[in-house]
DNA sequence: CGAACGATTGACCGGCATCAAACTCGGTGG
DNA sequence: CCACCGAGTTTGATGCCGGTCAATCGTTCG
């Protein structure tokens, strides 16, 4: 799994967590609360405390695409490093807690060490944009190779491994947006994520109750994440 | 314009790019020849001289995907960075030559500088690497939002601009690469992507002969990328 | 209770993949 | 020089997935 963990953390020297511990500061949201506004100045990351977050930006067209949600545990702010600003707007699905984690921190601008700490911090850093190529990666590949199915059973695999890594069920738990969200994540219509989620049920894959899900049976959700065709049909009359 | 320059001469100091140019190796290849072996352990980045390269992996399926393609002065060997062997296998398309530029002078730990040298390699680093994140990023566009007509449009502009970064003209150059590759890449049929340059021909806004392509009406190109529909139904009895 | 919003389900249609066939071009051998 | 072949490309015919339009239902909130 290569989700990004606290950075603070993987940087690894004992002094370098104290800086950071210093340095970083804490914040409550409420839902629907803005975060980052794209176009901000960019001024540091975020790590997700508690809560869930999504990001999202406005195409040329004026049209929303969400690109993405965040876990406890999850960093996001990655994507203002370079260019100076925040690409992203990011707003919390819940009650929310983050914590904000200054860009200096990582330039080692702001304590200019005597090792090679500075060097450490780069690294982190460059391991967590790899982090996002990889993820984005994988993106690309659902996009444009799978069908409808089978994104939506790896997103429900998705969200399935990083609810575990954020520390809760695996196999039941809460979907923190709405059915909207998803359908715009996955660039797919409303109503086929909604069909979807009818036809998961209706082969015993998942349970539904509103957003609360839970993962029936993890080998057939793998199956349709992976092969679309063959052992599906199979089921329809035999499953 | 993000497409990435010459690492070395993006690094700044001029003791840096001597190091650089002592550690750089050159390379000529055939076409059809491997540069990199997916899965082979990441030692260095590439930058196209001249001709160009192909990127892809085979998924899980055993099905190839094409990642993207080279152009000379651009970089590629970047997704190798993080986990240490190359993600993709890389191939020349044409009588090509590259440099490789070996990954310790991004570290420094080739030659640990007196300055501050290390880091302003490792912030080229970062360029680099988020320079990738924003071109991934207009793909995911692509593929999720886009229909066949304005992915295609859009790819044309792509190739047309950095035909024109790397020295050639924007608007009459060589494809470098087969409408298989083409399509491939764009996650289309073969057969949508053959009919989709006989309707931009027929819409008098490129000429093609086998694979050279002239662009006659950069706007007209502009405005199937942006707009699908509207302008471009009149044009068929207007244009 | 009624309004507003999100979610579900059905009916229909269009874009693109798939299947199938002809055509072009370059290379090889008779 | 031409016949032949094969790979790559083009073009046509057909079918299916998923988007769009539309109606209903359930939940929440004023």
């Amino acid at each position: 799994m290569k989700r990004s963990l606290c950075p603070v953390n993987g940087l690894g020297a004992e002094e370098v967590q104290a800086d950071a511990a210093r340095a970083v500061t804490r914040k409550t949201l409420q839902p629907g609360a803005t975060v980052i506004q794209a176009g901000e100045k960019f001024d540091g990351l975020y790590m997700v405390r508690s809560g869930f977050f999504k990001s999202s930006f406005f195409d040329a067209g004026g049209e929303m695409q969400v690109t993405g949600f965040h876990f406890p545990g999850e960093v996001f702010g990655v994507d203002g490093i370079d260019r100076g600003y925040y690409g992203d707007t990011v707003t919390a699905l819940d009650t929310s807690c983050l914590c904000k984690i200054p860009f200096s921190l990582f330039t080692g601008g702001a304590a200019p060490a005597r090792g090679g700490a500075p060097d450490a911090r780069m690294q982190a850093l460059v391991r967590l944009m790899s982090g996002v190529i990889a993820n984005d990666r994988d993106m690309m590949f659902r996009l444009g190779k799978m069908d409808s199915r089978r994104r939506f059973a790896s997103f429900l695999q998705d969200i399935a491994e990083r609810m575990q890594c954020s520390g809760f069920s695996r196999d039941a738990f809460r979907l923190c947006m709405s059915r909207t969200d998803i359908a715009n994540y996955l660039c797919l219509a409303i109503e086929t994520v909604s069909r979807l989620f009818s036809q998961f049920q209706a082969l015993g894959v998942i349970g539904i109750d509103r957003r609360e899900v839970t993962i029936l049976d993890r080998n057939k959700l793998r199956a349709l994440a992976e092969d679309a065709d063959r052992e599906c049909a199979a089921w329809g009359k035999a499953g």
